[in-house]
DNA sequence: TGCTATGTACACCGATTTGTGTACGTAACG
DNA sequence: CGTTACGTACACAAATCGGTGTACATAGCA
């Protein structure tokens, strides 16, 4: 609303229409859902005319499986690279979440889209088993009998953890990390702990 | 399409409107979710006129609302009323879904309202506390040491394995029920067991 | 300079959404 | 019988949805 809107002969927002759709999209999408985001309303956030945001997405749907696959992938998988941490606390570093989610994203996406045939929930589903996998790569180095086991009931942990939250509208990764941490204890024989 | 349809003097289905339009509700909220599912279609679906539905429910959230609240509960309260079993019996039956469970309803609803405030969500909210501590309630009677944490990690798995099954299209409750093996077991000194 | 890619403004489409207004049947019950 | 509550048919409103058509402006590059 300040004198910086566009005029009746609009202020050029310049080349980067595409990076600005998606960040509009990371905020909205986040903030209200995909369903409850129309695409004039993305648009305007995104200081973009509609035309050319169909000039760069065929259709919603796919731009809803590019917000997927560009969502800032910094801090689930990141943990897994940060090598000053044993592969122990690193597991239980997958916990510690920044609070600003409210829910993951690719859970939200496959339940609000309720179609598994839709490129996002096919993303969402590569997404998490690419997470399981990274757990097991992890719990492996860290000594687990049952590297497997124990990745994919981490990735349940952290699921439910996120779901909890969005439902009780209350912190549940704290609880998730306590299981995690029995369950990593009981999965890691006591020769190979320390 | 049999030859029971409305005729043009439509054959009058009868005075079960409000049940027909809940019963429809269950199927089709269930199958494609809220946001997917139109008041058109469920009037179709439960053969009632449209006007009939509005005369029964003020709007659609409450409608919601309603189909929440009368959610069928036999599922999982019924295992804590199951006096055959040991409470440890009956911890772990509650992870004994009947597979025809796509996802949680009231997680659904919570992810597809996205409105902390919507009546529904408020509902499963009540419904989820509820059900936490019916387990910790019968974590109690199983003797464990600290039934309230007990209780809330066995609720968080549960959610943890209905999201999960969701976004990946595959069963994880049995990996949740494995867990909830190793917890309660953690969570019960070794006098009050057997 | 002029060409091309990118972006803009804005009206518009058809479909679908929740929700009403109106006038009419009919079943149940006194 | 008549009354009343319940249900019906159908049209329609107002908003919103995803998506397009058209004509025009500008930035970057050769």
């Amino acid at each position: 609303m300040t004198e910086s809107e566009k005029g009746p002969l609009g202020r050029r927002r310049g080349r980067g229409a595409r990076e600005r759709i998606l960040s509009a999209s990371q905020q909205l999408f986040r903030e209200q859902g995909i369903n409850r985001t129309g695409m004039d309303q993305l648009c305007a956030v995104a200081q973009v005319s509609k035309r050319t945001a169909y000039q760069h997405f065929p259709s919603k749907d796919e731009l809803v499986a590019e917000y997927l696959r560009r969502f800032d992938p910094e801090i689930m998988p990141g943990v897994f690279d940060r090598t000053d941490l044993t592969p122990r606390e690193r597991l239980l570093a997958a916990f510690e979440i920044p609070a600003s989610m409210p829910l993951c994203p690719y859970i939200g996406a496959a339940v609000e889209l309720h179609d598994p045939e839709h490129p996002a929930s096919q993303y969402a589903r590569d997404y998490k088993v690419a997470i399981a996998a990274r757990l097991t790569e992890t719990a492996r180095e860290a000594g687990a009998t049952n590297p497997e086991q124990l990745g994919e009931q981490l990735a349940l942990l952290i699921d439910g953890a996120s779901a909890r939250t969005r439902v009780l509208n209350s912190e549940s990764f704290p609880t998730a990390a306590a299981i995690a941490e029995v369950l990593i204890d009981n999965a890691i024989p006591a020769s190979a702990q320390r």
